[in-house]
DNA sequence: CCTAATGTTTGTGC
DNA sequence: AGCACAAACATTAG
């Protein structure tokens, strides 16, 4: 789930519940959930300091606060929720780490454990962990999209997702703005003209906008999304079969018709 | 039992 | 160097 449209919502979450709030503590239920850190050595970083606002790049959810910066990063399965409880939360199955911050409490939560929870205390601290990323794909231009674009030889699907050129776009994000643009999940980046190119920033920025609205990929009417945990599932533009298929290592979903070679 | 799953990293080979 | 592909990570759902 968590590509650019969920983490930019638990973003708004966390701005909306815990900025300006302290944390007076921080309770693990799972050891491995801090990665460059322990579960203790992150409660003494954080007591009694303030949480300031959220920023995000890519997929990672930077959280500012008067001290070090709270990275994280939700691998395929993280979540970020929000408890108003006072006090201690009672914890579900895959709640890793709580922090209390006496109006509530904020909650990483993840059922695989691909992802999890850094401490930075600076910028360069924050990009050794994050590596080497892009621009974020909801705010590069136009014309910088283009020129990375069309140095690349690789298919379009794999330069989308890949998070050193363009930082948030995941396998079924790739899948939803390829369909929308028409565009094969293969096609090399070479065959594209400038103009091309320009047509998919602009669709991908308008789906990515779109999705940040929903905090994630709306699985509405008119959307990929809709169909895509359907059995045989249908091209929502032309009723086509949609085709599944590996692309860039990952399973892809494509309309033949509409998607063609 | 097996397979696949929204992500990233690492290794191999062309 | 750039790219494609596979495996690894850990866990669950089907």
């Amino acid at each position: 789930m968590p590509e650019l449209p969920d983490v930019e919502g638990f973003r708004r979450k966390f701005n909306r519940h815990a900025k300006g709030q302290k944390v007076n503590r921080v309770r693990a239920a799972e050891a491995s959930a801090t990665r460059n850190t322990s579960p203790q050595a992150l409660g003494r970083a954080l007591r009694h300091r303030r949480f300031l606002g959220a920023d995000r790049h890519g997929k990672w959810l930077l959280a500012r606060t008067d001290g070090p910066t709270v990275v994280f990063h939700f691998g395929m399965t993280g979540s970020l929720a929000w408890s108003g409880e006072p006090g201690p939360v009672e914890l579900e199955r895959h709640d890793r780490l709580a922090f209390e911050l006496g109006v509530g409490s904020l909650v990483y939560r993840s059922q695989r454990k691909l992802g999890g929870v850094w401490l930075a205390r600076s910028g360069d601290e924050e990009r050794a962990i994050t590596g080497d990323l892009g621009p974020d794909a909801d705010k590069i231009d136009m014309s910088t999209f283009v020129e990375l674009m069309s140095s690349r030889k690789a298919g379009v699907k794999a330069a989308l997702m890949d998070q050193k050129m363009l930082a948030g776009i995941g396998n079924e994000l790739s899948d939803e703005v390829l369909w929308r643009a028409r565009l094969h999940p293969s096609t090399s980046c070479t065959r594209f003209s400038d103009r091309e190119l320009g047509r998919l920033h602009e669709t991908m920025t308008s789906t990515i906008r779109e999705a940040n609205r929903h905090g994630r990929i709306p699985p509405k009417r008119g959307w990929l999304e809709s169909v895509r945990d359907e059995h045989a599932p249908k091209c929502p533009r032309c009723q086509a079969p949609i085709r599944r298929g590996k692309a860039a290592g990952r399973t892809a979903y494509w309309c033949p018709r509409c998607q063609p070679a």
